[in-house]
DNA sequence: GCCCAGGAGCCCG
DNA sequence: CGGGCTCATGGG
């Protein structure tokens, strides 16, 4: 019997319980350490105060590009270190180099391209400081992130949700993966980011502290249990899920193992 | 060694 | 408008 998204919901936040993000680092036991520890608790569930600072909103806008296609332990190394290093500030970030941004960040990925990310958030912000874009419309606010070239829509979505607390739903990778396990769209075409953002936002009234938490909800059980190779069981949507045993969804189309 | 991770831009047809 | 390529570290 085919879930639905509601019930999707439900399922996960009795299952896995409040997800408290967006993580931040002086939430982390190691918060005022320098030593990084193995993983990460800068958790705060349910709690939906947080962030409660232009500080804190400041360091999830910078989190959001560092996470970019990286896995979360990498990218929060990256913001420890800028942590460390006394960067984690709209003036400093601005004032360092491009070369020293990018060694600071290394170990999120990616760094040459997320240190100009970076700065080009940078540069936005002094546009368009945290206190305006607190008063725009999430539509508007959408538009003009997504100009800043290295914001897409997802890491604006995830600005606008988690950093700005305003009602959008983010898409990743995991809701597209799941929404297609579990049927909500077709896995051919693949759904686009507009499609699966309307499917999401239809079901529930407008409410950013829902969409945080489903979100989050989506992440920590792909993470776990729907991964790309799922494991089905462990999973308590077995009865519900179209693909279950079937062959772990699907490959991509050719892969080159293009060594140079 | 291979595979993957809380994407985005660019270039092409 | 959609597919393919590039960017890159660190953990399993």
């Amino acid at each position: 019997m085919p879930i639905k998204i509601h019930d999707l919901y439900s399922l996960l936040l009795k299952k896995y319980g409040y997800q408290g993000w967006w993580p931040l680092l002086r939430l982390n036991d190691y918060g005022n350490n320098p030593t990084l520890r193995g993983h990460y608790t800068g958790y705060h569930p349910g709690n939906y105060e947080i962030p409660s600072s232009y500080e804190d909103v400041f360091e999830i806008m910078i989190g959001s590009i560092l996470a970019q296609n990286t896995s979360w332990i990498n990218a929060e190394k990256a913001l420890n270190e800028l942590y460390k290093r006394n960067l984690l500030d709209i003036q400093k970030l601005r004032d360092i180099s491009l070369e020293y941004l990018a060694e600071s960040i290394r170990s999120s990925g990616y760094y040459n391209q997320k240190a100009i990310k970076i700065k080009n958030l940078i540069q936005f912000l002094e546009n368009n400081p945290i206190s305006i874009l607190l008063e725009k419309p999430v539509e508007e606010l959408r538009k003009s992130l997504i100009s800043v070239k290295g914001i897409g829509p997802e890491t604006a979505d995830s600005i606008i949700l988690y950093a700005l607390k305003k009602p959008i739903f983010v898409i990743d990778a995991y809701t597209k993966r799941l929404s297609i396990r579990l049927g909500f769209v077709e896995h051919n075409p693949e759904p686009s980011y507009q499609e699966l953002q309307d499917l999401f936002q239809s079901v529930f009234d407008s409410d950013a502290n829902l969409f945080n938490e489903f979100h989050a909800l989506i992440v920590q059980h792909c993470v776990h249990v729907c991964e790309k190779k799922p494991k089905c069981e462990n999973c308590l949507l077995t009865k519900n899920c179209p693909k279950i045993i079937i062959q772990p969804v699907k490959r991509k189309k050719s892969r080159k193992t293009n060594s140079k």
